[in-house]
DNA sequence: TCATAATCCGAGTAATCGCTCGGTTTTACT
DNA sequence: AGTAAAACCGAGCGATTACTCGGATTATGA
């Protein structure tokens, strides 16, 4: 079930605890520096000022070390971005899809150098279990402000609209924090990519949706 | 100008071309089997049937090998890619940015495994000027079908909703065709990307788009 | 205090792998 | 046929690096 990439061994003092998160932030800082294809445990160990010995106490090998360090990323990363979310049912759909937007955005921006370094060269096999997971929870979410909108919007395709919706939200976001077309303010492409994700579950006409959707 | 994974020089004779062929082959084979990850030029000179002096003849290093098996892919793929082009201005805008999609879905699926392997391990200093040069062709489609669309749509926003709308088809088609899951019909998801696009673009009622994009 | 477990250490090992280089074989050309 | 250039060969060098292991050090708790 687990993934082999677990700590073998989780820290239980308070010295080894730690050991074991300066292993993991030197992991981040090279990674940010010198990028996955030059990270060396030894590096990772002699920049955390603990001994190889150490890393290999707790890291079964170099990749559970990366994988520490991209799972608490997502982990911190998903946690800004839930925040605004507990509004749902307190306020509109469109105030709650639009926060999430912005607070999405601003989680990445505040991590803009890590993610870089994971985007560019961590094999995908680390990458893709966070990844994975966080996609889930954001199709929960479009599909829920799928079924409020109710009947103002098409009730046929709300899977294929939620993985649309999942995925140019995800994908604008990330190429616009890791490469920003220089004839683009960021700041307009967010307003714009909300205005656009809106008129997909809570269009602001009352009219009913067109009625098929076929060519 | 020129990066660094250029071949270090080209095959002038027949047999020569042969073997160049072969080594480009072969890192194909051993990405799609093994991963970057794995790849050794051992190996590929091995696979290729080729001695490893020959490879070096070719190629300055090993990820000039990998640069120029992306480098393939990616020109064959615009190609199949760019055939249904040329009809813009004998077709609408709708049937062009329809045909479009479906030939980039098809040219990408005709490329599965090629297509996850690099996607998966490859680093991104090899993948990116590829990326990039596609995007800026994809990029100069969308501005074009957009100039066409007239005053049917606001033209205040032109660079940004062309951004939206190549970061989504990419992003879209890419995950559809390297993880599809598993609750929806990749044929109705490419169908419900065409529409939501030419909404974008080509908008079928006649009314003036919305005023204004403020939330 | 003392035994036991947890933690830490780092020189060394074994294996890998990118790449070179001196030399042979093949092709092109006159 | 003769020659020069192009292409090919592959053993092996040099450097890197993931990981081990036997032992030192520190904490725990009875």
């Amino acid at each position: 079930m687990s993934s082999d990439f677990q700590p073998k061994k989780l820290p239980r003092q308070a010295r080894s605890r730690q050991t074991f998160d300066a292993i993991v932030e030197a992991c981040a800082r090279l990674l940010i520096a010198d990028g996955y294809g030059a990270l060396t445990t030894n590096h990772i160990a002699e920049v955390a000022g603990v001994s190889i010995g150490s890393l290999y106490e707790y890291f079964g090998d170099k990749d559970a070390v990366v994988y520490e360090v991209v799972r608490r990323t997502a982990h911190g990363f998903s946690e800004d971005a839930a925040r605004p979310l507990p509004a749902f049912g307190r306020v509109s759909v469109r105030t709650a899809i639009t926060s999430w937007i912005d607070a999405l955005f601003a989680a990445m921006r505040s991590r803009e150098p890590l993610l870089r370094a994971i985007a560019a060269d961590v094999p995908q096999t680390i990458r893709e279990p966070h990844e994975r997971e966080s996609r889930v929870r954001y199709l929960e979410l479009a599909r829920t402000a799928y079924r409020m909108a109710g009947d103002h919007v098409r009730q046929d395709r709300v899977e294929e609209v939620s993985f649309l919706l999942v995925t140019l939200v995800e994908a604008a976001l990330t190429r616009l924090v890791l490469d920003p077309p220089d004839d683009v303010s960021p700041a307009v492409v967010v307003d714009e990519l909300s205005c656009r994700v809106l008129e997909w579950v809570a269009p602001r006409s009352r009219a009913r949706p067109r009625p098929s959707g076929s060519r």
